[in-house]
DNA sequence: TCATAATGTTACCAATAGTAACGTAAATAT
DNA sequence: ATATTTACGTTACTATTGGTAACATTATGA
């Protein structure tokens, strides 16, 4: 199948996604360059654009395969549901790649929006999609009233841990952050029932860790 | 006074942030080049570099000149003082210049943090600051509780903004998002007093407008 | 065996950040 | 007045970078 002549080395692939993930870490998006890109990887320039249009095209692969294989949420209890999203949320924003490449990235499709449209498709907006299914489910329970606007529970489940990424000084994202955020949720829903999992397992207990907020 | 020598022409500085504010509003940060930058503002590179050490260096001045005079806040109810931090807020994150360039902005000072020091110390942290003092005179009128930490709700306020301005496919930061983040707060912080005032001056009945969102 | 397409190397162009050099102009200090 | 100091604006330059072109070579499918 697939195509005549010589196929693609497949461990090419993986070897400019391996770089460009340890170049973020250690320089921050800005200062990845393409010639450092494709000497750590192995490789060089022809092949690297034979693969991607640009350095902001290598972002999504990168996010895909490191967080991409999601599996449904569906705990019993809305509680459940969202403690779970944060979790899965807090995994990808302390992931150095999303710490220190998200915010350039964003800008270059900002400024360059036919990069991002892919990305946009495959990855916000079936998130932000089930941020509507988990709350379906809590109606449907008789959790939540009917009727809330899941765009806003997930400004409010994930704002905060956007704001903890791209500004400067803030504290990275931890655990405390994501339970408090769960509780911001279930107070805009109206939830009134028991909550003693979100401190348990977001664990509120821990200690704040890192660097200290500014203000 | 000041010092010998000939003086800089003072409307050179103008002239470079108004060129600068243009052509992020045009183009997006990444896409702003110091050739145009001085051509636009009728000037050449050596007076440009005379005065910024790089283009990361004018955008906090670009922000001061455009709300760096900020008032004390203080209507005396903490709805009133939280519904006017969002309101200047909602004015800061609907400015072209920060929606086109605040995420470009903050990765390079990731990627060079000395760029974004003085940011740091002058303009996040007093303003971060400001929310304590706030909540410590609605803690003094007996409005809310002791002991409500500020961050978390400068979090609140402030995270479902940046959010709006970064993630691309969000609708731009309006009067229902502020709106909703004071109750949010508010919430946060256990107030069960009269809220009518958010949504008269955040104005929860005025329509959504402009893009969608995506989820 | 032939067509196809990727391989890696070398070389190249265009755009860009940032600096150097320099004669000129405008201020202060004596 | 004169000397000193510093910004002015022009030209030119270096180094880095993104992105392509050309090319001989190698691996696959038909």
């Amino acid at each position: 199948m697939s195509h005549a002549g010589r196929p693609r080395k497949p461990s090419t692939d993986q070897d400019i996604l391996r770089a460009v993930a340890e170049l973020i870490t250690e320089r921050g998006y800005p200062r990845v360059t393409i010639d450092e890109v494709v000497e750590r990887a192995g490789t060089n320039k022809p092949a690297f654009y034979r693969r991607f249009r640009s350095l902001t095209d290598v972002v999504p692969r990168l996010l895909a395969s490191r967080h991409g294989t999601d599996e449904d949420i569906d705990t019993g209890t809305i509680v459940g549901d969202l403690v779970e999203v944060q979790r899965r949320q807090r995994r990808l924003f302390t992931d150095p790649v999303v710490t220190r490449g998200f915010a350039g990235w964003l800008a270059d499709i900002d400024a360059h929006p036919e990069r991002g449209a892919s990305f946009l498709a495959e990855y916000l907006g079936p998130r932000r999609a089930y941020t509507q299914v988990i709350l379906d489910r809590a109606a449907a329970r008789g959790e939540i009233a009917e009727g809330a606007d899941p765009g806003w529970i997930a400004d409010l489940l994930t704002g905060p841990l956007i704001m903890h990424v791209v500004m400067p000084g803030l504290a990275p994202v931890d655990s405390v952050l994501v339970a408090r955020s769960v509780h911001a949720a279930l107070d805009a829903l109206g939830y009134r029932g028991d909550r003693s999992i979100v401190d348990l397992e977001g664990a509120v207990s821990e200690q704040r860790s890192g660097a200290p907020d500014v203000g």
